[in-house]
DNA sequence: AACCAGGACGTGA
DNA sequence: TCACGTCATGGT
């Protein structure tokens, strides 16, 4: 096999070399040998487990995450992690908790994650959809279909709590790659995934830590040169 | 002190 | 389809 050279894969090793494994997704409790803050990490507090592909450990962390790939739309994560330790402090990181739970008190604790009222009632909806999911896996479609669930919260929900190789495509990537012209910047986004998953062999894994590597060299450029775009 | 974050929805054309 | 406004807190 000869190998072509590809600029997604050029750039996933560049990138990988550069700011290493990135230990996606973070989760609030991590078993105690990889426990503790990584303040190296632009924007992290804790919960990121680099080099183990293990987690999610169980159905609750696959929960966890649901509600991290929410939260965090269009927000910094140490915001969304606030609300995670607020939830988490409740006791209702547990979708018939979530149920049972008032609205109003559901968004005084997601209230640093911005958005509270849409996202409160975003969580509403999708721990309805997780009860009756019975432990089985959903569909991108089934995600799709829920209110508050677009195409790259469900693709995170896919990549990291269940495992399933779908490449996530957020503004950093779009930015990083249409200015290497691999495609315009006005891309739609299942084009944009496509190129990706046509570039890259089928590893959730990969793809789990192409993302992250993606998201990590966004904020470094932002931090570093906020003019340069 | 604007500007923007690990987006998605509603609306009008 | 598609461009545009809206949603909201917290960093720089």
């Amino acid at each position: 096999m000869i190998a072509v050279p590809s600029p997604v894969l050029e750039m996933y090793e560049d990138l990988l070399k550069r700011h290493g494994p990135q230990g996606w997704w973070p989760l609030l409790e991590l078993h105690h040998q990889m426990k503790g803050t990584n303040p190296t990490k632009t924007g992290s507090v804790q919960g990121y487990h680099p080099g183990d592909f293990s987690y999610p450990h169980d159905l609750h962390q696959k929960f966890e995450i649901c509600l991290g790939a929410i939260l965090t739309q269009n927000t910094a994560w140490p915001n969304v992690e606030k609300a995670l330790l607020n939830l988490k402090a409740l006791d209702v990181i547990d979708p018939h908790k979530i149920l049972e739970m008032s609205e109003e008190i559901l968004k005084g604790a997601i209230r640093s994650a911005g958005y509270f009222n849409q996202k409160a009632r975003k969580i509403k909806v999708f721990s309805e959809f997780f009860v009756s999911l019975k432990g089985r896996n959903p569909t991108r479609e089934q995600l799709l279909g829920l209110w508050g669930i677009g195409p790259e919260t469900a693709d995170s929900i896919l990549l990291y709590a269940y495992k399933q190789p779908l490449f996530v495509v957020d503004a950093y990537t779009r930015r990083i790659f249409s200015e290497k012209g691999l495609f315009a910047k006005d891309a739609a986004y299942d084009e944009i995934k496509a190129v990706f998953e046509a570039a890259l062999p089928k590893d959730w894994k990969l793809y789990q830590e192409y993302h992250a590597l993606l998201v990590e060299q966004g904020k470094n450029m932002r931090i570093l040169s906020p003019k340069a775009k």
